[in-house]
DNA sequence: TACATACATTTGTATATACAATTATTGTAG
DNA sequence: CTACAATAATTGTATATACAAATGTATGTA
């Protein structure tokens, strides 16, 4: 992807300010290979999200807050990310015990099932997207991005 | 920002995937960072983008499809971002008269200075969140995030 | 015990976006 | 010249997201 040819413009935009756009069209277009790779399954891309955060839980019960920490998501969205999971059977919800305000989420047999498919093509899509960029760039990237002031 | 400390993942992801979900919080964190930015004026980013690349046509007309082209948005959602600008009378809308078809939009005095101001206030923020990034790095970036292949 | 406060989640609602269908205009084959 | 396809933009609608307010539960304190 070039991004100057899709920004045409004859005045030169600061390097910084290119770099952010730049970032905006590569999500952008990683949003809809995503979005694309996990239609089959029909989840978006949240929803994969939280089964995978689940998945990393290794049988323990994730809360809320928990999942929501992790994710790209605002706090009441996630309820209802959690809301469509269960409609699909991928997920269970009790209410905590030890304290009766918090939930407690796990994933399902059925959800674990469809989650490794699911990594499966997504890894696949991810090759895809960074064919031409080798391990040792992936690193060089990463280190990058967290060279970002992102107060995370 | 460290994508690690967020994962918290025991098995380890692969470097593509790990890759992915760090461009993946670096754009939410963006996001959030640019709406909060431009919240003054009343504009979304997406507002912002179709303000400067009008700019950028120093005078001359844009039609829908060119600024589609050049944007992160659908064709019907850019039509619904002109409407808005509009209403805040920083664009203009003409039925292109060579092309029935086709529209013209242009950016109005009003546009061009708020977006002056837009601008500054943006690059402040984007100066903030890349201060630990130098110019070489920036570079950097801009030629890794080019190897992606997302067909643009 | 009663009451204020904090915490964890959910609900309501306005706005944003994706996708499909529609309208209006132009181009073109017969 | 008419019929049909192609182009450009718009509208309808379902889903997604952000933000604020509300609900239910727990904790501190007078």
């Amino acid at each position: 992807m070039d991004v100057n040819k899709i920004l045409k413009s004859n005045k030169p935009l600061a390097l910084e300010s290119k770099t952010i756009i730049h970032l905006m069209l590569v999500h952008q277009s990683i949003s809809e290979k995503t979005t694309e790779a996990l239609k089959p399954f029909d989840v978006s891309i949240q929803q994969f999200n939280v089964l995978r955060i689940l998945k990393g839980q290794n049988g323990k019960a994730a809360n809320l807050s928990t999942l929501n920490e992790r994710m790209v998501s605002k706090m009441s969205n996630t309820t209802r990310l959690v809301d469509k999971l269960i409609l699909k059977d991928f997920v269970k919800r009790t209410v905590c015990e030890e304290n009766r305000r918090k939930i407690e989420i796990f994933i399902t047999k059925k959800g674990k099932e469809e989650l490794l498919k699911m990594s499966n093509t997504m890894l696949a899509m991810e090759k895809e997207l960074l064919k031409d960029v080798n391990t040792e760039d992936l690193i060089t990237l990463n280190k990058l991005l967290d060279k970002l002031n992102t107060d995370k």
